[in-house]
DNA sequence: ACTAAGTGCGCG
DNA sequence: AAAGCGCGCACTTAGT
C-alpha cells in the first residue's frame, strides 16, 4: 500500500471514460499533496480509509450522483463541499464584488427523478465532458473560482451558507438512503377506512362511487362527472348553481344538496389519486418511502422533492409514519419560523419581545399593535407575504408603527423587487433576477406609445415581483435556519453511541445509529433507537439553539420547538 | 399518440 | 378567488 499524506480536504472528480475516480489531496492551505487513482469498486473503501484517519472535507461535483453508491456500500462522509450547489449561490449572491462566472456547465439539470430510467442521456454527458476536457482539472478550476470568490467576501456568512448547503445536501443523500419509516399495514387501514376496499384496477372505490351517484342525484344530471372540472362546471350550471370554478373554496359559500356530497368526493378523490393503493405500491418498499431530496431546488433555499410528492404528504397519512420496532421518533417542528427570523434579521427588538414565548402572535397582540390574535395573524402574513386586500392591508401600518425596524426590511424588500433588483437572504442567498418578459413589460410601460394597458400590465407584474421578493428575504433567511438546524441536528446524532436495539432497517449505515428520516422546511422527524429517545430529542433541541446562534449571533431571540416523542407521527400518541 | 397548459389541492 | 409567498403531482383538455 502506498503510504499517501493525510489531507485536509480530497477533491473526488469521476473519471469520464472509464469507471474509475480521481482523487486530488489538498492540504491545509489549499496546496496539492498528492493524487490518486481509484477504480470505482475500492472507492467505499478508499474513503473509509480517508474518513478514519482524518475525516476531510469531500469536493465533489454534486453528492447527488456520488453519495447514495457510497451510503450503499456503507459509508459516511462526515463533511463535503458540493460544487454545482455552491456556484449557484456563489454566482447569484450580492454579497460579492466579483461573484462567481456563471457557466453553462455549472448549471443544475435538475429533474433527477429519471436518473435511473436514462443510463443513456449520463454517458452522454460523460461524453460531452471529456470532449470539453472536463474531469479533475475542471473541478479544480471550478473550486479555485470559488475559493477565490469566498476570499473576496466581507465577512464569513457566505462561507457558512455554503457549509450549510453541503452539509444540507449531505443530509438530503442520508435521508434518501435511510428512507422515511413508513407503515403499510396502517396506511391501507385509512385507506380502507376512508375510501372502502381497494377497488380493482380503473375502478372507483366503493365511497368514490356512493358520493359520485349522489351528486348526479342531486344535480339531476345522470352525466355529471366529479372529475373533470369543466364539465362538472357545465352541470353545475345546469342545476341553477352560478360558480366561476369548481374550487373548493368557492363551493363552500353554495347552499345546495350537491355541494356536501361533492366536496366529500373530492376529499377522497385527492386521497386516492395521489397517496392511495397506486402510490404505496409506487413509492414504498419493506416499510421505506424513499423520496429524492432536491436541496436548494426552490430559489429561497427551500428544498423540493421528485418522486412521490414527498413534501405534501397529507397531515392525515402522518400516522403511517412509524418507528421500527425498538425504535422511536422524535418529531419536532417550529412554532412560527418565519416571523422570528424576520424579527431577528432585522434586529427588531420590539418584534422579538413579541416573539418570547411559545405563541409569537399573542405576544403581538400584547404588544397593543392589534386587538385579536386572528388579527395579528394576518397582520403579519400580510406584512411577509405583501397583503393587497383592505382587511388585511389596513393593519399594515399599524405593524409598522410598533415594528418599525422589521417592516422597514420586508418594505424595502419589496421596493427593491418592483424595480427589478435583485435581494439577498441574510447569509447572502440572492434573488433571481427579473426575466426577460417581466423587463419586456416594464420597458413597454415606459414607451411615449404605452396605453393604459401596457401600464396597467407592468405595474400589476412590478407588484407580483415586489411580494416575490418581500417574502423571499423572509423565507430565504427560514430556510437557512432550517439548514444549520439540520446539519447541527446531524453532527450531535453523530456522535451518540451505537445502539443495542434490534437493528432498525434504515440500512447499512444507520440500522443500529440514530438518523433524520425526514424534512419539511421547519419540521423534522428523527428515527432514533428508543434506548436513545431522550439524548435524540436533547439533540434536536440544542440544534435549534445552536442554529439561532449561529445565525443571529448576538441578537436574542425565541424559536421554540414542538417536540414529541412518538411510535408514529400522527397528531397524537 | 404524444406534449403542453390549465385546474385543483396537498404541504410549509 | 384560500388574503398575500414558495413548491409537486394527478388529472383533464387543448394543441400539434
Amino acid at each position: 500500500m502506498i503510504e499517501t499524506p493525510s489531507p485536509h480536504e480530497i477533491l473526488l472528480g469521476r473519471d469520464a471514460a472509464r469507471g474509475r475516480w480521481h482523487a486530488v489531496l489538498l492540504d491545509v492551505s489549499g496546496e496539492e499533496i498528492g493524487r490518486e487513482a481509484i477504480d470505482a469498486d475500492r472507492l467505499p473503501a478508499f474513503v473509509a480509509g480517508q474518513e478514519a484517519r482524518r475525516h476531510p472535507r469531500w469536493i465533489v461535483r454534486t453528492l447527488r450522483d456520488v453519495y447514495p453508491e457510497l451510503l450503499a456500500a456503507g459509508v459516511r462522509l462526515r463533511r463535503a463541499h458540493d460544487l454545482l450547489l455552491c456556484h449557484a449561490i456563489l454566482r447569484d449572491t450580492t454579497a460579492l464584488a466579483t461573484p462567481v462566472a456563471a457557466s453553462s456547465r455549472w448549471i443544475r439539470t435538475d429533474p433527477l427523478a429519471v436518473v435511473a430510467a436514462a443510463p443513456a442521456l449520463f454517458s452522454l454527458q460523460d461524453e460531452t465532458s471529456a470532449a470539453e476536457g472536463s474531469g479533475i482539472d475542471e473541478l479544480l478550476a471550478e473550486l479555485g473560482r470559488q475559493r477565490a470568490a469566498l476570499a473576496t467576501a466581507p465577512d464569513g456568512r457566505l462561507a457558512l451558507l455554503c457549509v450549510a448547503e453541503s452539509t444540507g445536501a449531505l443530509v438530503a443523500e442520508e435521508m434518501t438512503a435511510a428512507g422515511v419509516p413508513w407503515s403499510t399495514s396502517v396506511h391501507e387501514a385509512l385507506l380502507v377506512d376512508a375510501l372502502g376496499a381497494r377497488p380493482l384496477p380503473g375502478a372507483r372505490p366503493a365511497r368514490m362511487a356512493a358520493l359520485a351517484a349522489q351528486i348526479a342525484e342531486a344535480l339531476e344530471d345522470p352525466t355529471a362527472n366529479p372529475d373533470s372540472p369543466p364539465r362538472l362546471l357545465r352541470s353545475l350550471r345546469r342545476a341553477g348553481i352560478l360558480v366561476e370554478s369548481t374550487s373548493r373554496w368557492e363551493l363552500g359559500e353554495v347552499d345546495h344538496p350537491a355541494i356536501a356530497p361533492l366536496l366529500a368526493y373530492k376529499k377522497l378523490s385527492r386521497l386516492f389519486t395521489a397517496n392511495g393503493w397506486a402510490w404505496l405500491a409506487d413509492w414504498v418498499r419493506e416499510d421505506r418511502f424513499r423520496p429524492v431530496y432536491l436541496t436548494g431546488g426552490v430559489v429561497t433555499g427551500r428544498w423540493a422533492s421528485s418522486g412521490g410528492g414527498a413534501l405534501q404528504i397529507p397531515r392525515s397519512l402522518r400516522p403511517a409514519v412509524r418507528a421500527d420496532e425498538g425504535w422511536v421518533l422524535v418529531c419536532a417542528d417550529v412554532a412560527q419560523l418565519e416571523p422570528r427570523v424576520l424579527a431577528a434579521m432585522s434586529k427588531d427588538a420590539a418584534m422579538a419581545a413579541a416573539a418570547r414565548g411559545t405563541d409569537l402572535y399573542e405576544g403581538i397582540v400584547r404588544s397593543g399593535a392589534v386587538k385579536t390574535r386572528q388579527e395579528a395573524k394576518y397582520a403579519v402574513l400580510g406584512a411577509m407575504y405583501g397583503a393587497t386586500t383592505v382587511p388585511s392591508g389596513m393593519l399594515a401600518p399599524r405593524l409598522r408603527g410598533v415594528f418599525p425596524r422589521a417592516m422597514a426590511l420586508v418594505d424595502a424588500a419589496a421596493r427593491t423587487g418592483e424595480d427589478g433588483g435583485v435581494v439577498s437572504t441574510l447569509l447572502g442567498r440572492g434573488s433571481p433576477r427579473p426575466d426577460a418578459a417581466w423587463s419586456a413589460a416594464q420597458s413597454r410601460a415606459s414607451d411615449p406609445e404605452a396605453d393604459g394597458t401596457d401600464e396597467r400590465a407592468a405595474r400589476g407584474r412590478a407588484r407580483d415581483r415586489g411580494r416575490f421578493t418581500r417574502n423571499f428575504v423572509v423565507q430565504g433567511t427560514a430556510a437557512e435556519w432550517s439548514l444549520l438546524w439540520l446539519a447541527e441536528i446531524r453532527h450531535r446524532l453523530s456522535a451518540l453511541p451505537e445502539a443495542l436495539v434490534p437493528a432498525g432497517r434504515s440500512g447499512p449505515v444507520f440500522s443500529r445509529h440514530a438518523h433524520l428520516a425526514f424534512f419539511l422546511h421547519d419540521e423534522v422527524i428523527v428515527h432514533a433507537p428508543a434506548e436513545q429517545a431522550a439524548e435524540a430529542a436533547r439533540c434536536v433541541q440544542e440544534a435549534a439553539e445552536a442554529a439561532t446562534r449561529r445565525l443571529f449571533p448576538g441578537f436574542e431571540i425565541d424559536v421554540p420547538l414542538d417536540l414529541r416523542i412518538a411510535q408514529d407521527a400522527g397528531k397524537d400518541s
